[in-house]
This record gives structure tokens, sequence and C-alpha cells, in this order.
DNA sequence: TTCATTATGTACTAGTAAGTACAGAACGCA
DNA sequence: TGCGTTCTGTACTTACTAGTACATAATGAA
């Protein structure tokens, strides 16, 4: 019927996320990933529509594959304090600059005061949401597991900032085993 | 011996230290800094060189501004763990969204991978060595009071952990008590 | 083969921002 | 008062970037 695409959404959003990731969304131009993905700009515009939405597009997909990779993780017939364990451990390769320094694109984009703050916002606050919902389930089902006293809540929330510092700290790249005694530090909190 | 400068550089520092933090360096433009002070830019570059070496005079006279304010904390005469509590507790405007959504600056500079590396790195680096070193100064001279096993350089890193997890998550505007709840937490792993 | 439709690539517009040239103003000193 | 020096404000240059107009290419259907 008409002229097919030439190229795939996918992995132009996938090349799109590099480079957002590793310059930020302001200093990178949509010049920069027609350089990097060979898609021209208008092409860029019709599939993706202007720069926040673009950004927008590739921030969700980013979200969601953590999002998918924490579920996995955290479903594990395992204990709660080993499976939470394993999900922290997951983010050293980003947290100790061994993947370079570049840290979370999501906890990045929340702290560029820059962008668009209406959409943005509520993705970042969404994934968070939901990553805290699956901390807490977890910990709720599993609650059984420590000591009394113990509350699910605070702890996911705890976890979450925790997860945080270590990402916002990862453009330092220190060295994975600081980080690994953090997490083993943060961990004694749920025995 | 020659015509006067007209402002006080320290306060055009000041200016431009709230609209680098508000709007974050990219997204500054030396037009809005000159509309805020009433500098013209020929004498910006003048007092302070271009947008970097102006950014980086901002950002040293931040950190300094928080290490002053941590050494006095962490210098009561009280128990470590209650000087370290009172110094987080410091933050919790930054935190909560009680001082808007702006988080801290060093934090947000270190997640924008736009600005020049290797200096603004180098001062980042610098100041978080200090905090940290403040931190585990105050630790390791009062480990008596805490059990056996206690490790104040791992605390000193979680500590900081924590701290930059909190002022990430901040640009969400989380609860006051919330925050509480977690620096509650994590100051239980010193009881 | 021809047409309608949608994608592509070139080349453009418009706007903005960093940095500066230059003329003139404000000072201390002689 | 006149002079050398340093600061100030206007107006400019240069460069880059978001977004788009338009001509053309590639498809399926008739």
């Amino acid at each position: 019927m008409a002229r097919p695409r030439s190229f795939d959404p996918d992995d132009v959003l996938e090349i799109a996320r590099q480079v957002f990731w590793q310059k930020g969304f302001q200093a990178t131009s949509l010049d920069e990933i027609t350089a990097a993905s060979g898609v021209a700009k208008p092409s860029l515009y019709a599939a993706f529509g202007d720069k926040n939405a673009l950004f927008l597009k590739v921030l969700d997909r980013y979200h969601d594959g953590i999002l998918g990779w924490a579920e996995r993780t955290l479903a594990q017939p395992v204990p709660a304090c080993e499976a939470i364990r394993q999900w922290l451990t997951g983010f050293i390769p980003y947290c100790s600059g061994e993947k370079g320094q570049r840290g979370c694109l999501s906890i990045n984009s929340a702290t560029d005061g820059s962008l668009d703050q209406a959409e943005l916002r509520k993705s970042i606050e969404r994934y968070n949401r939901r990553l805290e919902e699956l901390l807490r389930a977890r910990l709720r089902a599993d609650r059984a597991e420590f000591r009394k006293g113990f509350d699910p809540d605070v702890t996911a929330h705890t976890i979450m900032v925790v997860h945080a510092g270590l990402l916002a700290l990862a453009h330092q790249r220190p060295d994975s085993k600081r980080v690994k005694a953090v997490i083993d530090q943060v961990m004694s909190l749920l025995a």
C-alpha cells in the first residue's frame, strides 16, 4: 500500500537510549541520534514525535526492562532476604564503573532540572512506585522470616533509597568491593 | 586607580547558585544569570571566566557551605550516633519537597552526563571524600559506643550512600515522615 | 503500468546561546 | 583638570539545534 519503514523502531530506541544515557537529555542532539542510528530526522519525528516524546519512549522502555528483571529476580523461590540481595547485587556493574559511569538513566533524568517536568516525573514516579511495590510485596510475603517489629513498608523504601544512592554515586566509579560491603551492611537490617 | 567593580562577586555566585540549582547547568543560560543578577555578560566573563568556570566556582562554594555545616554538626559533644542523626535530619527539608524539589546541587551535577568531566568530577570527588572522612573520623572516635564487629569505614560509606539516595529521590517530593523513617531505620545499624 | 500512499533525504528556517569587540563610564593619581 | 586603567553595557558574531518543506523513492493495489 505504501513505502515500508526502512528501520526497526525498537533498534532506534535502543540506540537512542545509549546516546541519552551517555550524555544526558539536554546535551544529546537529534543529529547525534541520527548519526548513531542512520535514521534521518524527519523519520525520527514521524516515528516518535519530538525530542521529548522520543526520550519518554526511551525511558519507558528502560523502565520496563528493569521492572521485568526485578520481577523475575524477586519471584525466585528463595528467602526474600536472598532474593533482594541478588537484586541489589545485580546492579553492581552499573554502580562501580565496571559498565561505565552512567549510573541509572532514570535517576540521571530525575535529577536533571531541565526536563519537561509533567510527563517525565509521572513516568519516573510510576516506575519507582512499581519497583517499591515489588519489594514491599516480597517483604510482606516473607515477613515471618524477620524479627518482631520488622516493618516491610519502611524497609522497602529504605532499600529504594540505598538503590538510588548507589546508582547516584556510580558516577565516581567506586570500587565494587565497597559497593558490595554497603549492600551487605544494609541487608543486615533484614537479618 | 581604576573603575571599581559595581557588584559583589559573592552575591553573584549566590544568585548563580540558585539559578543553576533550579534548572541545571545545561538548561541555564548566561542570559538568565545576567537577568537574575543584573550583571552583564562581559563582567561575568571578566570576573569568573566562562560558563564552566563559573559553575565550578558556584559548586565549590556550595560544597564549602555543606562541609562547614557538617563539621559543626558532627563536632557536637553528643554521642556519634546522635550527631550523625542530626546531620542527616538536617537534610530533610531538601529531601522532602519542603524546600522545592531541587535535591542536592552536587548530586544533580554528578548525574548530569554533559558536564566538563575532568574538573567537575575532581571537585565532586574531593567533596565526597572530605564528607566521608568527617563521618568516618567521628565513627572511629566513638567506636566504643557500638557493638563488636562494628566497621566505621563501611558504615561511613553506607551513610554516604543513604544520604545520596535521599537527595536523589528528593525530586519526587516524598513525605518528610517517610524520609525520617528511613533515617531512623538506617541509624539502627549503629545501635 | 499507473496511481495513491507513506517513507526518506536534502536542505532549509528560526531561534537561542556562548562568547567578544568596542565605545564609553567611573575611578585614583598627578 | 587631564590621564591611565579597569569596569560596564550595547550590540554583534558564530555556532549549533529543534523542527519542517519539499521533492523523490518505494511499496501494494487496480
